[in-house]
DNA sequence: TCTGGGGTCCTAGGACCC
DNA sequence: TCTGGGGTCCTAGGACCC
């Protein structure tokens, strides 16, 4: 018998309803959230989602149902939503020392086993505790495994019955569960190998928990990681919660233009701008790259079947967090890879071979070194954007008319990280 | 005309070494 | 002309996650 047990905790529709918090006119009614640049929903409140809004949808192409069903479109705003996660995971560590966040809205814990009683209490005290300290609502589910634990939440989240709250240690009612829980509902579980089991006669997650008589062939079909996914499913803890700060092994900033590009100079911006965000992240860290990819791509629905992606490597002779000498290799690659004839729909960067700061060996005859005047001067523009708002201080490179940014044109205010968009209250 | 932006881990296969 | 066996490291690509 395991003696931990873990608790996945995870925000009901989590973009809208940070909308909602702040603007309580949105409270019972249908919302949805728009990628970047309003392109496609990514995330709706359960009206919409009863309204018949598709995850995924182009917005353009669902036009008549927003209008027929008075569905109220918000821009994704990334800063309020990073800011709540960050009050969300703040309130779990009051509650118990051990705390992954896995994703901007959603946390797994570790914690003592309990008597079962002492479980329930300790979920609803959670789901209580986050809605009246951050005004989210959340799902909670309890299991020996992270996997079971996401299974756990899934129901508490669906089936009302529960309150938003399930417990499955002890519970006799998991292998029926289980037999009800289809193979892409399980955490690791893709639409891919979905499919390879199904073949083999495996349809829900009590049959795939049942291979564990069979180890060597689950490895060899779904390789170490669907093995770990069948022990966790049988009460068997394999995945740990990971200790936050780790440093990232790779860091991406990429985005869809507002409109196609075909200026180079336009382009040259554009990386400029997703460079200074990528070494800022990088900076954070601690950390330097050696390795930057620039990725360039066309339209790749209009050119089905034809090449769209075209991307350069460029290895860095000395790992730098440097921006501006960062900006300089990143034109030199643009310089290879830009063709007038092509209209860009989007650019990437993406910083690879990151080491910590610490562990950089100098070269007593490159020019290219990260010298500790350059670290402080960006360390110094850092502390700036920190304190006065991101892009406070920027690099020219990165334009002023920025004709390729994204389309916001539904985008609520910063409530909670600017000070002149605070919510105000109307007192009659 | 309009279709997001990040990440992680694993495996296979090639290059290279003795 | 024939031509072993084992190891390491790196990269590309696949699969999955939110």
């Amino acid at each position: 018998m395991s003696k931990s047990v873990y608790a996945l905790i995870d925000c009901n529709n989590f973009y809208a309803s940070c909308e909602r918090v702040f603007d309580p006119q949105l409270r019972g009614k249908p919302i949805a959230i728009l990628s970047n640049n309003d392109g496609c929903i990514i995330a709706r409140s359960d009206e919409a989602k009863r309204a018949g809004v598709e995850m995924g949808a182009p917005e353009f192409k669902i036009r008549d149902l927003i209008k027929e069903k008075d569905i109220v479109l918000k821009s994704s705003n990334y800063a309020l939503y990073g800011d709540m996660s960050r009050r969300v995971m703040e309130t779990l560590r009051h509650l118990t020392p051990k705390v992954e966040p896995y994703s901007i809205d959603e946390a797994f814990i570790e914690f003592p086993k309990l008597i079962a009683k002492d479980l329930d209490r300790f979920g609803k005290e959670i789901k209580t505790t986050v809605k009246q300290w951050t005004g989210l609502p959340v799902s909670v589910g309890i299991a020996p495994s992270k996997t079971l634990a996401k299974i756990a939440n899934e129901t508490a989240k669906s089936n009302p019955q529960h309150k938003g709250v399930l417990n499955l240690v002890d519970n006799s009612q998991l292998d029926n569960l289980l037999k009800e829980t289809k193979l892409t509902d399980i955490w690791g579980i893709g639409a891919g190998l979905s499919q390879r089991l199904f073949k083999e006669g495996i349809q829900n997650a009590f049959q795939l928990k049942q291979q564990v008589s069979r180890k060597e062939w689950v490895r060899n079909k779904l390789s170490v990681k669907g093995l770990r996914t069948v022990m966790e499913l049988n009460g068997e803890p394999c995945l740990d919660i990971e200790h936050v700060g780790d440093a990232r092994k790779g860091i991406m900033t990429s985005r869809s233009f507002g409109k196609a590009v075909t200026d180079k100079k336009d382009l040259s911006e554009a990386i400029a701008q997703f460079i200074s965000i990528a070494a800022e992240k990088l900076r954070a860290q601690h950390s330097v790259a050696s390795l930057l990819h620039i990725t360039l791509r066309t339209n790749k629905y209009s050119n089905y079947k034809s090449k769209y992606k075209y991307g350069i490597e460029f290895p860095l002779q000395m790992p730098t967090a440097n921006t501006s000498h960062l900006i300089k290799c990143g034109h030199a690659c643009l310089d290879k890879l830009y063709q007038r004839d092509l209209r860009y729909k989007k650019a990437a960067v993406m910083l690879t071979g990151i080491l910590p700061e610490s562990e950089v060996q100098q070269d007593l005859f490159s020019k290219n070194n990260y010298t500790a005047s350059e670290h402080n001067l960006m360390q110094k523009v850092d502390d700036i954007n920190t304190k006065y708002g991101s892009g406070t201080t920027h690099f020219a490179s990165t334009g002023i008319e920025k004709s390729w940014q994204m389309k916001q044109e539904h985008l609520s205010a910063k409530y909670t990280t600017q000070w002149d968009e605070l919510a105000e209250i109307q007192v009659d």
